[in-house]
DNA sequence: CATCGCTACTGAACCGGTTAAGTAGTACCA
DNA sequence: TGGTACTACTTAACCGGTTCAGTAGCGATG
């Protein structure tokens, strides 16, 4: 159907495998012989089969990525169209293209899995949201095919990690609100099943310890909209509310706000607020939100080019550590003033 | 390497042809011999090498999307993520996968489809965002590919299209505004290049016509924040101001909310404001959005149905019509009160 | 009993590349 | 002058499936 190597070396008068080698950039042709192969190539207009050259090189040329979401919050995270633009701009510079594998039903991340590797229709995995303990490290492992992991997981994994820490982004926001003069700083968490649900929690916790604060106001949530409504209503129904709270994505954050405005609560007069990821519509709200501006952009792009190059057996295999996010200070944070006048305090 | 149909033939003592068959359900096997084949491939472990397979049937089983951003707008649209999760529901009960291309560069896009189709890595391509005269369409007959298009382009296209009205939505809103008293209702369109930004300034024209009025406060934005941010103040400072401004998408509606009432103009009282999509995030913002909510998962999932349908040659050719998106009335729509009070007027 | 037709297979070519092994041709050197 | 070494190729096998052309075996048929 289209044209093959076969009608390049006919153009060309030499044989298959001396189209090959010319192609390739490998030894075995002169640099004559080359030069006419190679215009003889463009001339009928030849495009390799990236099918031909997968068979027989037993690669597929692609990376995947399995994302596992609920239907529902999968267009509510900001993160992973900046990742996967990320991951494409290294791309564009390779051969290699981006398979992708959305997993909404519970069950369907193994079988994405299964369905990308079994086949060979990729030859390495890009792995987010890790988990606590998280069995995609063994399944991963049980299918022999190199991978990458955004952060390192807590349990052993063999596969380098691009590490993106967001200790200080927590630490720069708990700083923040003690210098307003903030001392109940709350803490509302994402997963603890998701390992940045876990390292946020904690590096709050570092935090409040530094200042001398207790860190006594958590409640975990899912990172969802839900979730953060429900956990800021508890946090503010309680006798001993917070001043400030801090959430561990912006999604939580904004649900919060929205919430605690509804009930009356004047941000940031009565609470301050802040969140995490610095998405794009968190300018927008009123008042804006103060958030950790983190770079998915460049997590993608890193964490593709740590893959190829595993591939390619030029990584080093140590883990690739990102700079850290900064805090972005808006109008939702400011000092502290109330002390038990809050609006659910009275009307309870 | 990997166990292959060789094995699976000599484990079954048959040829390969003989399990090829088999495995594929043709006729040419007798039922006990299929049985034994199928056993014998469970047993040692087969799984069909979808390299092998492209290369000897031609095909690719996969899609690709190819998506034409500007980086830092990637994040902001939440369409994309729920449309791909809605692909890969089609996606899992075929043997195809999705191969996705992201270009952030101008130029990247035309790149990104034959980086896709000339080396034969995907059998057919989803067009989405289609442009006014769409360059793409030429593009994907020239390859020679298969396509479904998102709405029906303005020129000529031999490709199937699934298509969504908005119409209906942009009409719901200005019905419900004029309900509400309003006369003066502006339109904050998207890019008229883009044949939705056109769609939804003719229904807006349309409706207002419909109902008696003048349809004179239209301006062209982008589609982005910032662009709705520089449509809503030309609009706010113009001597004849509209007491309602209908916009193209919720991204556009989010930052001229958030203009107006920095500028202090309250929300509904002075404004009042819609948006299209229904964006999650447009639920907690103060006030919640008045929108159209629009379903992209259910768009994915008929646009790669209907893509694999005409691969199959199972597809008739006609455009498939979704069913028209609903306006959800919330807080940012009220009453129209305000004439000529309102703050920048005052302030000018 | 030879022939036909059918089922159930086998064998080999093929998809379009890569690559190991083999082979001309030339140059160099003892 | 013959042997070695090297370059510049060619040939053919191979990757793991699909598919077409044969063919063996068997029952039915005239």
């Amino acid at each position: 159907m289209a044209v093959t190597i076969s009608d390049v070396a006919r153009a060309a008068g030499v044989s298959k495998g001396a189209v090959s080698y010319a192609l390739n950039g490998r030894p075995g042709v002169s640099d004559e012989t080359r030069l006419r192969i190679l215009d003889a190539a463009k001339q009928i207009g030849w495009k390799p089969s990236y099918r031909a050259k997968s068979l027989s090189s037993s690669r597929a040329y692609a990376l995947g990525l399995v994302v596992a979401r609920n239907p529902k919050l999968i267009s509510t995270d900001p993160f992973f169209p900046s990742f996967i633009a990320g991951i494409e701009t290294t791309l564009a510079e390779h051969e290699y293209t981006l398979v992708l594998t959305v997993a909404t039903q519970p069950g369907a991340e193994e079988r994405g899995y299964r369905k990308l590797v079994d086949g060979g229709r990729v030859d390495g995995v890009i792995l987010t949201d890790v988990r606590h303990d998280d069995s995609r490290i063994p399944l991963i492992q049980e299918l022999k095919i190199p991978a990458v992991t955004l952060n390192r997981p807590d349990t052993g994994s063999p596969f380098p990690a691009v590490c993106m820490d967001d200790t200080e982004g927590i630490s720069s926001s708990v700083e923040h609100l003690v210098g307003l003069g903030h001392s109940r700083i709350a803490h509302v968490g994402g997963s603890q099943h998701m390992i940045h649900g876990r390292s946020r929690r904690r590096a709050w916790e570092a935090a409040l310890n530094e200042a001398g604060l207790k860190a006594d106001l958590f409640i975990e949530a899912d990172f969802t909209a839900a979730g953060g409504i429900a956990a800021t209503e508890k946090l503010l129904r309680a006798g001993d509310k917070p001043t400030a709270i801090v959430y561990a994505n912006d999604i939580m954050a904004t649900a919060g706000q929205a919430f605690a405005q509804s009930s009356g609560f004047r941000i940031p007069e009565d609470l301050s607020i802040s969140g995490y990821d610095d998405a794009d519509f968190t300018q927008y709200l009123n008042p804006a939100l103060t958030t950790v501006s983190t770079d998915p952009m460049t997590w993608g792009r890193i964490a593709a080019q740590v893959l190829i190059n595993e591939l390619e057996g030029t990584h080093d295999g140590m883990d690739v550590m990102l700079s850290s996010p900064n805090l972005v200070v808006r109008g939702s944070t400011g000092p502290c003033k109330a002390v038990g006048t809050a609006p659910l305090a009275t009307s309870k």
